[in-house]
DNA sequence: CCAATATGTAACATATATGTTACATATTGG
DNA sequence: CCAATATGTAACATATATGTTACATATTGG
């Protein structure tokens, strides 16, 4: 998973209408209209913030008709947590090699 | 964890120099010179990422003498995980709704 | 067939983020 | 004490993201 593709999907999720809307797709798929309705901005700007969401691998659309159906890509969420637990684990490595070495000078 | 303190974490980790400081500052505590060195922008630029991972909470500095010393706040890290895993904990639920709804059609 | 509907895209204006240079502040070493 | 060092901040220029309006495209329902 390239750091590229990873930011990618920060990006994404940096904005707060299509966190919102991330949040609500998880439950179950919506389609462009629907999607649109609880917000004060523009469809179009909407429409831009799907884009972005499916740009990222975050968001799929399934066309029906005149109708796009959104659902979110679990797997890409799953990526992100990849790539946080993999920081994390770094740091927990770093830290007992830190401890150890605190350890040898004092006693 | 509102939603709000949860996208400050994905704007912070939305920027490519600040996506790489904090995958360096997992192998250890590093000095501001330090994580500005690698890259090709100016140190006060860099300064101003830390700034503002310091102030998503994803890393913290301690203060020693005229070096600042940062370190990554890898529970900062797990809330993001524990925000993508209620998503997809969301999802599945759904998922399995749909699942029902569609055998009850079918058969 | 055709008006209504659902939606994406283009072009542009504006808000926001990022970079630079100049500067302020505090600490260290001789 | 004071020059060198480490670093943050301010002010401003510029790149990038976001919003709007106008428009294009495809589908549906009578």
């Amino acid at each position: 998973m390239s750091s590229q593709i990873v930011r990618q999907k920060f990006i994404a999720l940096s904005d707060p209408a299509r966190l919102d809307i991330v949040r609500r797709l998880a439950s179950g798929p919506k389609t462009a209209g629907e999607l649109a309705g609880p917000y004060p901005v523009s469809r179009p700007a909407v429409s831009r913030h799907l884009r972005v969401l499916r740009e990222a691998g975050i968001a799929r659309a399934e066309v029906r008709g005149r109708e796009w159906w959104y659902s979110v890509d679990p797997a890409a969420l799953q990526e992100m947590q990849a790539w946080l637990e993999e920081v994390r684990g770094m740091w927990s490595t770093a830290l007992a090699s830190l401890k150890d070495y605190v350890e040898e000078q004092d006693g």
